[in-house]
DNA sequence: TGAAATGTTGGGGCG
DNA sequence: ACGCCCCAACATTTC
């Protein structure tokens, strides 16, 4: 379909919104009547911070994915590399549009681009709009009783869960009206986002991003885990959790498509009331985290509380460097890392854990592990990786207080009994009985043969013994709160 | 969404 | 039958 002559086109902006269905902007722009042109961004602004190798390779594939479905409606998706700002007003001038429309971001350096843009824009007399494609509930619409923002989940859940109205999703358009011009585009290929030399993703492939992927996962979570999530999710050797993150990160999903399916199931009696509860309460730390980012915005690179600024970090390379690799010698920490490197994903349990090592074991500042997760992480999302980092490292709001510092074998032996996880990604332990499999260190020279293991060799040995790290943390954390409260009159 | 130390209780072995 | 000890199991406190 082609529009008349005299209509000017309207710009969707697609950022982390890579969906049709449940797209504000975009059903905006549908229904206003002038032909659309999509179109994405790849950013190179110096202020804004690039996307991490793994999330690369996400919007690679999701992309092409919403490529391919605009394309089956006769649209088009531009592509163009540059600073955002500059290129989306570039964009306005070779189109001639008049109207720009978008879903909005809510992290710090988005949100300052977008408001001057906006501000631009509408000084060059657009029309803009933006909207809320994100969230259920945008961060300045849940407020404490005194008015201000909150800064504890279960109060901020309690207030926001129930100012969700959402009865139903916006459908995909059916049509879209096309310019008599498209834009240039940039070939997707050409930005080189896959991996080569090596291409190190393959162990990638169990992922389907785009959203016809997203809808998929949802359909089957619904359908078999969700029911079982209360204890399945808390097994990393199990399918027990939904794996929707990259696909929320990137919006090949809305939250509140999330939430009206799993109220759908379980109105259909497909899913039990407290089930559906547990698992909408981790959309409301995905909802919580991002208000938090929203309010805090020095919460990206800077503790929540800065007490925890004189805190003495060490610098420890080598520490770091085990880490990275799933080398620590405590499987269940590394089998989370290898988790990580090989899939772009670990499961949540198995984040808290390895995030406590890194912090309370070898007393690494969270920036490193965020940094980390940031680079390898499918889902990396910078308000739910560093608020979970600071949760974990007690520095957040309503943060693990500092004593709570996880045995990494005692979690393995509660969360993995018969060591399926460790099995999977640490094949040199495989042969271990399951009561040595989380504490190969205790395992006689006798049964370190059967199981064809040479402890320091083809497994290291712990680098760090638990139970002296555990008293140097608790040392470390507690000269800060003498510290603290010195200041304190 | 913790772990470890310390305290309490009660059953059973034993003289 | 009784008191004593041991210790597992559970509860409470502390970090």
């Amino acid at each position: 379909m082609t529009a008349n002559l005299t209509t000017k086109p309207i710009l969707v902006w697609f950022r982390q919104d890579l969906r049709l269905r449940d797209h504000p902007a975009l059903t905006h722009a549908v229904q206003s009547g002038r032909p659309v042109i999509a179109f994405y961004v790849f950013d190179t602004d110096p202020q804004q911070r690039p996307m991490g190798a793994a999330s690369q390779w996400w919007l690679n594939r999701s992309l092409g994915s919403l490529s391919n479905d605009l394309a089956a409606l006769g649209a088009s998706l531009v592509l163009r590399k540059g600073q955002a700002g500059e290129v989306v007003k570039a964009l306005v001038q070779e189109t001639g549009a008049e109207a720009v429309v978008w879903n909005r971001l809510y992290e710090p350096g988005a949100t300052a681009r977008d408001t001057q843009l906006k501000a631009a824009l509408k000084d060059l007399g657009l029309e803009v709009t933006s909207f809320n494609g994100a969230l259920l509930n945008e961060p300045w619409t849940v407020a404490t009783g005194s008015g201000g923002p909150y800064k504890v989940f279960t109060p901020y859940w309690r207030a926001a869960r129930a100012k969700v109205t959402a009865t139903s999703a916006l459908p995909a358009p059916a049509q879209i009206l096309s310019p008599d011009n498209w834009p240039a585009s940039d070939r997707l290929n050409d930005w080189g986002l896959h991996p080569t030399k090596p291409d190190w993703s393959k162990g990638f492939d169990d992922w389907q991003p785009g959203e016809a992927g997203a809808q998929a996962r949802l359909d089957d979570f619904l359908a078999g885990p969700a029911n079982a999530y209360a204890e399945g999710r808390d097994q990393p050797g199990k399918l027990g959790t939904s794996r929707l993150s990259p696909h929320l990160h990137f919006g090949e999903l809305s939250p509140r498509q999330v939430w009206l399916a799993a109220q759908m199931a379980s109105h259909q009696g497909d899913l039990d009331d407290s089930a559906r509860d547990k698992f909408l309460a981790e959309i409301g730390w995905r909802e919580f985290n991002h208000h938090l980012l929203f309010h805090f915005p020095h919460i990206a690179t800077q503790n929540f509380k800065p007490g925890f600024d004189g805190f003495g970090w060490l610098t420890d390379e080598t520490g770091l460097k085990a880490w990275q690799a799933g080398l620590t010698g405590y499987p269940m920490v590394d089998a989370g890392m290898r988790e990580l490197w090989a899939t772009g994903w670990m499961h949540n349990r198995v984040r808290m854990i390895v995030a406590s090592f890194l912090i309370k074991h070898l007393l690494i500042h969270w920036r490193e592990g965020e940094a980390w997760f940031w680079d390898t992480l499918l889902d990396a999302d910078l308000a739910n990786n560093a608020a979970g980092w600071q949760w974990t490292a007690g520095t957040g709001a309503d943060a693990s207080p500092y004593f709570r510092i996880f045995n990494p074998f005692s979690q393995g032996e509660k969360f993995d009994p018969k060591g399926a996880y460790i099995r999977r990604w640490i094949p040199e332990l495989a042969g271990l009985p399951d009561k040595l499999i989380h504490r190969p260190w205790e395992a006689s020279s006798l049964e370190l043969r059967a199981a064809g293991i040479n402890l320091g060799a083809t497994y290291p040995k712990p680098i760090i013994d638990h139970s002296l790290a555990r008293n140097r943390a608790l040392e470390a954390y507690g000269r800060l709160k003498t510290l603290h409260t010195d200041e304190v009159p």
